[in-house]
DNA sequence: GCTCATTTTAAACGCTCGTTTTAATTTAAA
DNA sequence: TTTAAATTAAAACGAGCGTTTAAAATGAGC
């Protein structure tokens, strides 16, 4: 038995698109029920709020790429030797996962994650941790090992670095990858920009202190 | 003879404040016009439009910063040797400059920078390559002799990567400063974030690529 | 002191927003 | 088939937004 569509997955799949292009504030219920086409009212009905909303939209990525996470850091904290390399690379496979729940998923997510950050700052980093304060400790552990002469708040303050460039690289992607085309002839795909990202992020997390 | 401080520059004073807070969109021409005392009307009266007021904003820092920046890069420029982090460096006096605009001046021009690029990424960077473009210009071609291993188009991305980084870590500052002081006891001026953030960034651009 | 351009003011306009209400409809158990 | 709960639907609410209008106040030049 197939079940169909059911109008709040139809309101979650038409919200996170559209959070993912435009911001959470700057996407109206409106927007969002019509791309559904659903009713307007059904929002508040199934969620509660438009808060309650962006809530879900987040959870349904996190707890998809969070646990992966978790998985992959736990093999590496088992290897001799860690590189602040080998921790980033930790998120490729996590965050290719996320493909399952929408094609084009680990875009979609960096883009949320990205508009979280700057528009709800608190909200988010209360849930994530509430929910996978571990994983965020394990990775903190993890980066800790690999650069032990960084004290725990130099590398709290690199790991922010990390996650601006990041968070920023991905709303900005679109409209830098056209200029880079225009400029230098050089079409990259979405995934290609995380390619040059990893490199520059564990350079900067490595680069010594002074 | 003193003159009393304008209507207008009243307006800019609490917009730029408001907005490196609370961002553009955020910020309403009710609360601004509140917060400086003046009729609601008198913003569209001065400026014809909120978009343009925030241009004004804008521009008043660009106009002093830029000009200090291109004179620290032509001077760099004529060192024998460059590397990534002298280009950096560049930036810390022009940034000082701005607490001759306000008392918090850079803070506020970071934060003001960020909302920009969040908010309305095309025409800030339109604006700033219009009126500066020749600046941004020289510190491309200083980079890329810091760096020549880098292709341009591997400079481009990195150099944005920088902005972000930058931009993050000044809009949630704040925030951060807060968390950092109550896990590590430690409580550091908004001037310190860019002490951390500059190796940080250095180290990024200069990492290999792989 | 009068005049005319500049500036300030209060009020309203048209619009969009998230949310709520109330009724109609569908669904599933008895 | 009946009945009660769950869901969908249409409409309106109240609030906030940027902007406009038209009248009042202000100020400088003659």
């Amino acid at each position: 038995m197939v079940k169909r569509v059911t109008t709040k997955d139809k309101i979650l799949n038409a919200a996170e698109t559209l959070f993912a292009e435009h911001g959470f504030e700057q996407t109206s219920l409106r927007q969002i029920t019509a791309d559904a086409q659903v009713n307007l009212a059904s929002v508040n009905y199934h969620f509660g709020s438009k808060k309650a909303l962006i809530q879900a939209v987040m959870a349904r990525y996190l707890e998809v790429l969070m646990p992966a996470l978790e998985r992959e850091l736990r093999q590496l904290s088992q290897q001799p030797q860690i590189t602040t390399r080998a921790v980033f690379d930790c998120f490729r496979g996590p965050l290719q996962e996320l493909t399952h729940v929408r094609r084009q998923g680990p875009t979609i997510f960096l883009s949320l994650l990205g508009f979280a950050y700057t528009e709800i700052q608190g909200h988010l980093r209360r849930y994530t941790m509430a929910h996978f304060g571990d994983v965020i400790q394990l990775l903190l552990t993890l980066l800790h090992e690999a650069n032990p002469q960084l004290s725990p708040v130099a590398m709290f303050w690199r790991l922010h670095f990390v996650l601006g460039a990041t968070v920023f690289a991905q709303l900005s992607g679109p409209a830098l990858r056209e200029i880079a085309a225009a400029d230098f002839g050089e079409t990259i795909a979405p995934d290609e920009v995380l390619e040059r990202l990893i490199p520059f992020l564990a350079g900067g997390v490595d680069a010594p202190t002074c």
